[in-house]
DNA sequence: GTGGTCTAGACCACG
DNA sequence: GTGGTCTAGACCACC
C-alpha cells in the first residue's frame, strides 16, 4: 500500500498520510491488526522527510487508530474501521456545512447555491464505491 | 461600513478583510469610486494591528480591485464590482468542486453524497438575497 | 494658463505643478515678471487642495524660481529662464543615464540598447518645437 | 548568492530585492525549481529586517514567480524564466517610452533628443553581456 | 488626516 | 531549519 502526497497543495504532508490511512481503513483496505507501512518504506517511496510520516504515525497512535507491535511495526487497531467510517461521513457533513455557510456569509440564493451543486453533481461518475 | 473579523480560527485576518471588502464591493455596498474605511480607522475599530489592515489594502490594491487617492485614502475601482462578481462564483464553483472531489477521494458513493448534501440544502434559509 | 494634472500616477501633483511652471518659463511661455495663476484660481480650477498648490509655490519660491509681488501674487523671477533651462536639460540628461545604468544592471547588451531605443526614437514627432 | 542593496534612495528595499531576484531568473542564475536564499539567510547578509525579505518574497509568490516547498524552503518555479525575461525588456521599453513622453512634455525637440541620448550611448561598455 | 516602508520581536505550523 | 502571521511602534511623503 503506497499514499499518493501532494507535496505542493494547502494539505501538509503529514495530514494527507493520515487521511489516506483512515481511507483504507473505512474502506476495508486495512483491515483490524494489519500492519501499516514502515515509516522508513513510506519515507524513502515517497521521497519524503522521515519525520513527517513519524508524525502521522504518532498523531493516529494517539487517537488510537493504530498501535505499536514492539519491533514489529503499527498495526490497526479493532475500534478503527467503525471511528474510521462515523468520522469520515461527519467531516464530509461538516465539509458541506462550512461550503453552505460560506456561500450564505457571500449572499447567494439559495437557488444559485443549488444550481452550482447541482451541476457539479451531474458530472460525478458512477462507478462502484463504498459506502 | 465595518468588518466582522474571527480573530481565532484559520482564516487570516487581512484575508478576512480581504473577502470583505470584496464581498461589500460584490453586493454594491460599495461603488466604484467609493472611498473605503481608512486603514487607521478599522485598525481602531477591531482593535488590530494598523499593519494588517494595511496589508489587506496593499493586497486588494496590486490585484486593482481598489485605487489610491494620494494623501485621501483608498477608492474602489471601475473594474472592481464585474471582477469580484465573477472571483466569487467561480471561487464558490471551486469549493463545490474540491468537495466533491475530496467526497470522491473517500470513496464515498455518489448516492451518499447526493443524500449528504441534500440535507444541508434543506436547511438552507428563504430570505431574500442578492443573486 | 492652466496645468494638466494627473492624479493618479507615481509623480505628486505639488511635484507636477512645479514642473509644469518651470516648463512654460523655459518655452518663453512666462516670462520674467510675469504673474503665475494664484493659488485659488489653480486649487478651483484642477479640484485639488488649496495646500498642494501653495506647496510647489513655495518649493519654487525658495530656489528662486517666483518671487511674492505683496498683495499682488507671484511673479517670475528675471533669472529663472536661464536656470529653467539648464535645469531641464541637464535633467533629462540624468534620466538617460538612470535608465542606460538600469539596463546595465539588468545585463542588458548594449546592442539590444540600442536597438530598443532606436526602435522608440523613430516613433519621435517631428513638430516644431523648442531647444 | 548574495544582494546588492542601496539602503537609501528612493527604490524600497524589498522593491530591490524583488528585481534582483528576477534578474537573476532572466539571466540563468537560478534556475526552475532552484532553491532561492532563505529569509534568515538574507536578512542576516544583508542586515535588514527578515519582515522586508519575507515581503519581497511573499510578492514574488503571488505573481507565480517562486513557490513554496513547505518547511524546505522558496524555489524558482518553471515558468518565471520566461517570465522575467519577457517581462525585463517590456519593462525597459516602457521606461524608454516614458523617458522619451518626459522629454517631449518638456519641448524638446527630436534633434536635442537624439544628440543627448547619442552621447549616452557612446559611454556604454562593450563587455559580453547577456541577450 | 491619508497610505507606505521598515524595524524588532513574538508565535505558529511544517519538515 | 523553513516560511506565515501578527503586534507595536517608528518615520516618511503627500494632501
Amino acid at each position: 500500500m503506497y499514499y499518493r502526497i501532494d507535496v505542493s497543495g494547502p494539505v501538509p504532508i503529514y495530514e494527507q498520510i493520515i487521511q489516506q490511512v483512515k481511507a483504507a481503513i473505512a474502506t476495508g483496505a486495512l483491515l483490524p491488526d494489519d500492519p501499516i507501512p514502515s515509516v522508513r518504506e513510506v519515507a524513502k517511496e515517497l521521497a519524503i522527510n522521515p519525520n513527517t510520516v513519524a508524525r502521522a504515525y504518532r498523531d493516529l497512535q494517539k487517537e488510537g487508530t493504530i498501535y505499536p507491535n514492539r519491533g514489529l511495526g503499527l498495526n490497526v487497531s479493532q475500534e478503527a474501521p467503525e471511528k474510521c467510517r462515523t468520522e469520515r461521513i461527519e467531516s464530509f457533513q461538516e465539509n458541506v456545512d462550512r461550503l453552505l455557510a460560506d456561500a450564505l456569509r457571500n449572499r447567494f440564493s439559495p437557488e444559485t447555491i443549488k444550481r452550482v451543486i447541482g451541476e457539479a453533481l451531474k458530472k460525478l461518475p458512477t462507478e462502484v464505491t463504498v459506502s
